[in-house]
Formats: C-alpha cells, structure tokens, sequence
DNA sequence: ATTGCATATGATAGCGCTAACATTCGGCCA
DNA sequence: TGGCCGAATGTTAGCGCTATCATATGCAAT
C-alpha cells in the first residue's frame, strides 16, 4: 500500500490505470494531493466541468453514458463537493441558522430536532449557536450566523437588543421566532401564548380552591410572561398577591424553594424541570402523597410536558407545549414565503396527579 | 422614512449624505439594494478593499484613522461580512461538522452544549447534523457534513458503515468520535469505556447479593458493549444468564418492561431515562420502596446521570457520565494537533436508593 | 432542403473574498 | 547621501464552483 501510495503521486499514472480499466477505489488514491476539484473530476472523465456539476445537480440533463463516466471518475478520486464554492457561485448556500438559549437539558432540543428533521431532507444544514440567555453572546452569534449567509433563521424568542433585530430585519431572509408570539414580530412566528399559559394555570388553581399561589422559575422573556398571566388572573380572582421566586437553571434550585414559599398550598413552575425539583423538596418535608390533585397539600403544575413528568409519581400536571412541531412549524416557514407567516401552535393543560 | 427610503435608492446620494457628516445608520439604507461587500465599503471610505479586509480580520496592520473611516463605512453600510466567500478564498471555513444520534431528550445535548461552549468563543461555528441510528442516514449526513469543508467532525461513536469511515479518513481533517473508546479509532476519541460500565454494574449488583439480572436498553453500539460487559461479568461469576430487554427509544416502553422479567431483582438500564420508567412500572407493581437500595425488590442502575435521577423518589443509582466533559474535550482535540488523541473520561458508579 | 426545436455539452465570466507579493514613504543608520 | 527597514496600503490572481449564454447534433415538420 505504501509503495502504491508513492506510485500514484503522479496524477497521470492514476489517468494511466483508470484508462486501463482498473476499479481503482478512492481508498487507492495518495493521501497527499489535495483534494479532488470539479476539474480534476472533469479531466478523468474526459468532460468540461461544467458537466460534472450538472452530474451532482441536474443529473437529467446529462446523457445516461456520459453520467457513468463522470460517475465512476467520481468515485475514483473520491470526489466530495466543496458547497463553499458552490454557495459562493449560486448565492444560496442551503443552510439556516438555528439560535437557542441553550441545547443542553433543555425542552428547545426537541425544537430543533424538529426543524432538522425537516430541513436536512430537503439538504439544508443547521447552524446551531446558542446565546446562553445572554443578549450580548446572543447578538454576536446572530451576527456570527448571518455572516455564513443561511437562507433563514429560526430562533426561541425575539432578539433582546435593537442591534439584535436591526440586523435581522436587514438580512432580508425569513426569520422565524418562536415559542412566543410577539406582538411585533420581525417576519414570522411559531409559537404559543405564554399568557394565555399562566392565566390557564391559575384558573385551574383557583378552581380547585387553592388560595395562596406562586410561581417558580426563571426571569427570562418566556418566563416572565407566564407570570404576568399567572399575576393577572389571581389577583382578577381576588386572591392574595401570588410569590414569585426566582431561581437558577437547574432544577436543583427548586428542591429547596419550597421552604422560602410558606403557606403556599399552589405552584406554577415555569418548566417540568422546576416542577419536579420542587416535587423533590415536598418530599422531603412531607407534603407529597401518592393520591389525586385533591389530596396533595401543595398543588404543582409544570410546563412542557417532559416525558419524565408521566413516569414520576404522583405524576406531574403540566401545560404541554409541542417543541417538535414548533420547530417543524418554523421549519415550515423558512421554506414557503407566502401563507400566513404568525402561527399559534397552542398548548394544553394536561392534568395529572400533582396537582 | 419612506420617502429617505426612496432617495437613498441613489448610491451617490448615501455617499454624499456622508461625506457631509450625517449620521445615518443601517437602519437608513434602502431596502432594495443587493447585500454590501467589502468593496462597496472599500469605495465609500475610499481606500482599497483589501484595507477593509484587514479591518476585519487584522486590524492591527490598518492606521487608526483609516481604520476609524472604515468602520464608518461599515457601519453606515450595515455591512456583514461575507464567510462563505472568505471561506473560499482562505480555504478556512471555520466550522466544525458535529454529528449525534438523536438531540432530543438525550445526554449527547450536553456534549453538544459542551463543545459549542468552547468553540463558538474562537469563531467556529457548529453544523448540526442528527443520524437518527439510522446508518444510511449517518452516511448521508456525514457528506453533507463534509460538503461544507468543515475543519473538524467530532461524532458520537464511529460510522456505522465501511463507506463513512472511508469518507472521514480520506477527508484529512480531525475526526473526533466520542462516548465510546474504539479499538480502531479513525482519528480522535473522547469517551469512555461502556463494556466496564456494564461490568461496573453487574459487579455492585453481585456484591449486593442480586441472583437474576437483567438489562434494558436500546441495541446501538454503546449500549450493546455495555450490556455485554454486564453479561460477561454476570457469567464470570456463575450467575444465571442475565436477561437482555431490547426498547424502543422512549422511556414509556420500559414502564412495562418489569411484566417481562419474572423474578428479575436487578436491572441496568442503558440510560437514566429507562431507568426511572422501569421505576414507575416497579411503582404501579408495587415494587418499589422509599427506603434505601438494600429494601428494594428490584435494585435499579442507569446510566447518565440526569439531573431528574437525584430529585426523584427513590433517587436513581447511576453511572455517571460527564457529557459536557465529552464535548469540551472533544472540542480540545479538533482544535490541538499534538499531544494524546485518545481521552478516557471515564465514569463513575454513583448509589443511591434505587439499587 | 429548410426551419424549428429539444437534447447534450461547452466556453466564459464572475460570486466576494484573501494570499502573496508589490509599492510607497518617512525615518534612521552608516 | 545612499541604503535599508518597517509601517501602511495597494495590485493581482485566484479559491471551486455555477449562471448564462453559446454551440453542436439529431430529427420531425414543413
């Protein structure tokens, strides 16, 4: 394999055998040339290189013999086309930009599993960049992406700066937000009322005679708005002001937020993770039984639905929110121009045995 | 705004507006012309394109005052840098192609997060590609992959297939494959070995006194090394045959798996979401106890350890696994040429009350 | 035979940027 | 005073493709 390897530095001793009729494979080709172009496809197989690029594109304008040759040159050499090149040429590069808060333990994976499930199809590529609910990493990762010129950007929530939207608004691309519904959307829109969400929460919890109520999770947009629902309709309701706790990321927080929430008999955390930390923290004081809503002491409800949330006991009630199809929606979107570019994906108040 | 819109249609007009000093941004330009490049930048703040380049990426070499009439330009302009065509001319995409099995509910969005954390501070960029254990669907994604000229793949496991190994070898850039150690490795690994998890498991549960053992997982590559460490271990030590459950990829399937392990009183999920839905069907079974490992009928071990297994009830005994640590060191190990290419992370057996 | 038209292929000129090599100009040393 | 150097800027020639407009060829319709 070596002295093969040596051998077959010269590029015309490769044409030589390949003319001969060898099935040379690419694993035969010397690793030390440089990659192989359109052109070099070209030569071997005897055509402009324009031909070759219609053989990966347009293989119908070519002439079936024609495509073979260029086909087995192809695979001769172990031709990987360079899209850089060919987005440079063709002003389209086939890729969208894919901005989330973060990926990691997060009901947002789902979104963008969603949206490559149907984007990678149709061969674009994702561009994930996360702003760490940053706005100032989240406007040098917008720019970062616009500057690799996707045909789109699908992103969780509005931009948190004017720079961040001005630059958006300026791309001249689709622009999807999600998992809200801006009042003032920059293009479109694939998301749910968070409001709505809080309010939803708090009627459920009014109904079902709770008295003292609060809410757990962070201060983020999204958060924040199924808060001011939350907020609204209680104290609509007459009820006491509810509590509002701020907590970190993880769910480990919200093991101990039971103990800063006193006389507290009903809880809203902002998402599953919270909610069944916060379970955990019930537990451990004694105030979680196995029975129906009716019977827990503190009542719980969470938000997304995680698939855990069914498995736990008692079982988490939770608004369910479909990341998936927020991300297929979005994904939607960024392909087809026309139609009705703001879509209320909805949710639903799933109850279960925590409250 | 409108009627500024439509006079600024006149490139001249822009030009003269600045050089009278008016502070026009971004937002001012009209709408309707092409995207700026370096060389409309170059020409309003006339000097030589190659001097914006510099600007840009070098901006040390330019003169503070040429360089201050740049940015000007720059910014008056709304002027985004071009990547793919710097991509194509400097042969550097700065980007790296990352391929994982799913990201939806799963620990690979850790590594993900992980290794996103460390290059998207050094102006890399993350393509996302998912193969859904699919091995066509791998091979596929791993060409487009590298279609785009990325600088790096890092992969969770190794290709599944002959064809995308090839494809990785030949293309001459780092392949980092991760959560798993494999004997032939293409390039790069930054894993940990899943065969002495299993035999982890099976050991702690043969210390506990566990006669008839069972595991459950999926059959993808790491979790058939993990199960066959287990096995082996099991066998080694005269035990019955351990028993082998093959689930979907959901959690929901291994709620009902107990009803098809008669007498099994040790079981090793193959990750943590198995693990604590088992637990719920033990729960419904009446199987499971709030007391310590010991007083479980069925001792339960997973594998990941999510934040969720530490907050439930009995908490989740697992092996524990740093997919963040995976990830920032795969990052490490696209980014360094030198040093060692293979990085044992390992794991750790972390009891709590669930077995 | 001529026209017309579809099919198959090619020549040419960029896309927007950067690498590599000039060039200019003042200052400083011998 | 000539030569040399570094700092600042420019010129040129691509990178590997594709859009666009030719150019051949065969064949049915006139």
């Amino acid at each position: 394999m070596l002295a093969l390897s040596l051998w077959m530095r010269n590029p015309e001793s490769c044409r030589f055998t390949a003319t001969m009729g060898s099935n040379l494979t690419e694993t035969e080709i010397s690793s030390d040339e440089a990659a192989p172009t359109l052109s070099a496809v070209a030569k071997r197989a005897g055509v402009s290189s324009i031909t070759v690029s219609r053989v990966v594109r347009l293989p119908d304008l070519v002439a079936p013999e024609t495509r073979a040759r260029v086909e087995k040159a192809m695979r001769e050499l172990g031709y990987v086309p360079n899209l850089v090149a060919g987005a440079l040429a063709s002003a389209k590069t086939n890729s969208v930009g894919v901005l989330v808060p973060t990926i990691a333990n997060s009901i947002f994976a789902d979104t963008v599993q969603g949206l490559s499930d149907k984007l990678e199809p149709l061969d674009y590529s994702v561009i994930l960049a996360q702003s760490r609910y940053d706005a100032a990493r989240e406007d040098r990762m917008l720019a970062a992406l616009l500057s690799r010129r996707p045909e789109a950007i699908i992103m969780v929530g509005s931009p948190a700066t004017e720079d961040g939207k001005r630059l958006l608004r300026h791309a001249r691309i689709p622009i999807v937000e999600t998992w809200e519904l801006p009042i003032d959307p920059i293009d479109a829109v694939a998301g749910f009322d968070n409001y709505e969400a809080g309010v939803a929460v708090a009627r459920h919890f009014i109904a079902q005679g709770r008295q003292h109520l609060a809410f757990i999770g962070g201060d983020d947009p999204r958060g924040t708005r199924r808060w001011l629902g939350f907020e609204d309709h209680a104290l609509a309701h007459g009820l006491q002001p509810p509590r509002r706790l701020i907590l970190e990321r993880n769910a480990s927080g919200s093991v101990a937020a039971h103990a800063n929430l006193p006389g507290v008999d009903a809880v809203f955390a902002a998402n599953d993770a919270h909610a069944i930390g916060f379970m955990a923290g019930l537990r451990k004081a004694g105030l979680l039984r196995d029975g129906p809503a009716a019977a827990q002491p503190v009542a719980v409800v969470g938000l997304g639905d995680l698939e855990m949330g069914r498995l736990i006991s008692p079982s988490l009630s939770t608004i369910s929110v479909h990341g998936d199809a927020i991300g297929r929606t979005a994904a939607t979107l960024t392909l087809e121009r026309g139609g009705e570019r703001r879509i209320d994906l909805g949710f639903e108040l799933v109850l279960r045995d925590s409250g």
